[in-house]
DNA sequence: TCAATATGTGACGAATCGTCACTGACGAAA
DNA sequence: TTTCGTCAGTGACGATTCGTCACATATTGA
């Protein structure tokens, strides 16, 4: 065998995150229950012990698949923050970034669902679930920065007895639900139910917004014609990309 | 060995529940993450064949014990349907009929939290993944009944371009994204976060409740104490016990 | 130069999965 | 009564997957 030089921390992040990716394709390809450490293990340039040297198991590596895919959903969300328009909307916007990217990439999402599961939780290691922790605390900050602006701007005052954690929290937990309860449709335009993800999301969000006093309220304006306008400005690629795929985001049903 | 006479609906379904309640011992025993076929298999007084006859593997079991559940949490829900009060304060007292359930059968909640993951529904068979949305309908009956009073007594009238079964969605989708996010908090009063899924729940429905104008508003009555006081009347037992294992409603972090 | 340390390897045994040849009870037909 | 086909349970078995560790080689420091 051929060891190799001692290895420093960016060798092996790079060498994790190889191994990331290939588990990745393996689940794209075979789907997510059946990937098995054997099956990357074939996948990968490196041997058995070495891939248990990353991840203590099977769970342990789609956690880690998790936490890299928030990364990515992350950098949408950090777009979402950033673009023009009034608070509201931009929250909206960043709703739809979450959905955006589910259809975008069903495999990362997939793992992200699995990753609250408690069967996931329980064989992972402290580092990846510290991690996780830290992830989602750093998604947190464009949902902060936008709750922020709207505070800041009068739109949005806070409610009685909240503070700022627990509005961008009502926003995170009000979409996490929509998406992961609706995930069966994310893939397909309409599934056994009658509910639209798209529309749902659109519907509880503003709900939960009137709810708050955010404004403009949904009475003062259309939100529906800004949120279509500003997602084809901010995320073309990303919706060309779904409608590459199929499944191209429905705002018909929303009148 | 001696064969069995020959097998009706009502013993294959008696048995079938046996090999669930085994398999909830385990869970309760080991932890989630730990239960195998073979050890579910050495519990029950029948052989490997029969309980595959059963569960095509431990995804399709952990599903089944979801399903199971759900008719546990269907019983809370119609509790709450049917106690006396006003529309939006029973959803409430539902909304929190979950939590308590997620506080006292934590095994079960596990399994209902396993369910929705996809590495479980893709090991899943087509009968319990269809019995599953069966019951996840019929769970939604309750919060129609509810919808229902609340648009027939004029304390909430139907959002533009939204039906019953979307209200229904709304309420559904956000108890189960603040209690699964959450979940964490659940068996313990405080974690990581600064935020404590009683009030959390309360405050995001509450929000939830008064973006759909659904009356009486928050500003023109305090839920609060009402909500403590029904849940005492409709819930008493279930408190008790949720206080025997340590981990009492905090309702002190409210104000 | 040598001993200690670091690191990868893949054969190996253990655990778990999932199947099926075998068995006996039962009912129908001869 | 006997024979045969069907039904249903069984647990040994082979396959798969897991997870470890004795071994090998390079590197480092004394």
């Amino acid at each position: 065998m051929t060891p190799p030089k001692l290895l420093d921390e960016t060798a092996l992040k790079e060498r994790e995150l190889q191994i990331i990716n290939s588990a990745v394709l393996l689940i794209q390809k075979n789907g997510i229950e059946n990937l098995t450490m054997d099956k990357v293990v074939a996948q990968v340039p490196f041997s058995k012990g070495t891939v248990y040297k990353h991840f203590i198991g099977k769970e342990d590596l789609l956690l880690a698949i998790s936490n890299y895919s928030i990364e990515v959903l992350g950098d949408l969300f950090y777009r979402a923050y950033q673009f023009k328009g009034c608070a509201r909307s931009r929250m909206l916007l960043l709703n739809f970034s979450y959905l955006i990217y589910a259809m975008l990439y069903p495999a990362l999402f997939q793992c992200v669902m699995c990753s609250k599961s408690p069967n996931v939780v329980g064989k992972s290691s402290d580092k990846h679930i510290n991690e996780g922790e830290r992830l989602e605390v750093k998604l947190m900050t464009s949902i902060h920065g936008i709750v922020d602006d709207g505070l800041n701007d009068n739109s949005l005052a806070l409610p009685f007895n909240m503070d700022i954690q627990q509005l961008c929290f009502s926003n995170w937990s009000m979409a996490y639900g929509a998406i992961t309860l609706l995930s069966g449709e994310v893939e397909q335009c309409s599934g056994r139910t009658n509910l639209i993800v798209e529309r749902e999301l659109f519907n509880l969000s503003n709900m939960l917004f009137d709810g708050m006093g955010w404004q403009p309220l949904t009475k003062d304006r259309n939100h529906h014609t800004e949120l279509q306008t500003a997602l084809a400005e901010l995320f073309p690629e990303e919706l060309a990309s779904i409608k590459a795929k199929g499944r191209e985001l429905n705002f018909n049903s929303f009148s």
